[in-house]
DNA sequence: ACAGATTACTTTGATGTCCAAGTAATGTCC
DNA sequence: GGACATTACTTGGACATCAAAGTAATCTGT
């Protein structure tokens, strides 16, 4: 019998660590911290996964993220610093980023006309190429595939969206 | 009225990625890529947090995490490998973090009499007595105040369980 | 008992993230 | 219109993570 209530095999180290949590005396907390864990491990499995699938294209997440971002607008071009808004990370990760798309290729870097503080960073043509067949990957092989039902997606990502604004997310109304 | 229905205001980076899936004809991921960011960004938001608590007392989530696992078991005692298991992080990170905490003096390592390769890493009494003060401290400030009902709370944990598994989260059954 | 495979860590190198400090250009205010 | 504040990046430093290679100890099979 296939059953798992006979003994107490290799557990889920999360709920194991729940359990930790409520039998030291800290049960109004366990239920979040097991949610913490979890989310962070997940993401953990997720960029994983996605990093895995983008290293044959010599991507990383971050610089896809990037990337896309890039083709998406009219011209393909932005402010580094609209960048680091948009997908919400450090102007020091921008600077980073940007600057190892442009030694691939995909990406050019020049000053803003208009101010001379800012930079701007344009897509190319390789980088266009490149990010299509990546988004079409990611698509195929992890946006398309979450294992959960229309419901149970939108319950999550309400809960998420929570989350982030509790955690003082800055945007979104 | 605080209607969102007006104008185009400053909205969710988030929802504003599934729009552009949308209109790129890829509505059969938009939601999949809208939870992945999600999970990612909140991953981020929690992690920043944490680790903004934890600076105070020189520790991160991961030596954290290290510390309360050591401090969880009978004599404060694992091979780094259980670590490694437990804590489901690549060797190389357990052999960092015990370094580091070696060098603070909140942990010892020793060879394992019993196999000659394992190493075993020892909790000292510094180190349990941060560990619980920090404990406390993420228990009252971040665990504890998570923004959810308690069957919201349940159902992410689900979802996010679900997903773990079909990731390939090695444990539980 | 000895060679070869496996296991358990450590080391090294590449990336990404954040923070703090530094630089240059633009704004603001008497 | 010139000093001071602000803005926009870049640079440098500290950490964490993973991958791959290296080392040492233990196991296996004949």
């Amino acid at each position: 019998m296939p059953d798992s209530s006979e003994l107490p095999v290799r557990q889920d180290p999360i709920e194991l660590a729940r359990e930790n949590w409520v039998r030291a005396g800290w049960p109004d907390a366990a239920d979040g911290m097991a949610l913490v864990t979890s989310i962070m491990r997940v993401q953990q499995l997720l960029l994983g996964g996605i990093e895995a699938r983008l290293r044959p294209y010599g991507l990383t997440f971050a610089r896809f993220e990037l990337l896309r971002l890039l083709a998406f607008t009219r011209r393909g071009v932005l402010p580094v610093g609209k960048i680091g808004e948009r997908l919400q990370v450090h102007p020091a990760s921008v600077t980073n980023a940007v600057q190892r798309l442009e030694d691939a290729g995909l990406v050019e870097r020049r000053q803003n006309p208009a101010d001379g503080r800012s930079v701007l960073a344009e897509i190319t043509p390789a980088g266009r190429e490149l990010v299509e067949r990546c988004t079409t990957l990611l698509n195929d092989e992890v946006f398309a595939t979450i294992p959960l039902s229309g419901e149970e997606l939108h319950d999550a990502a309400d809960a998420l969206r929570t989350l982030r604004r509790s955690l003082g997310d800055a945007d979104g109304v």
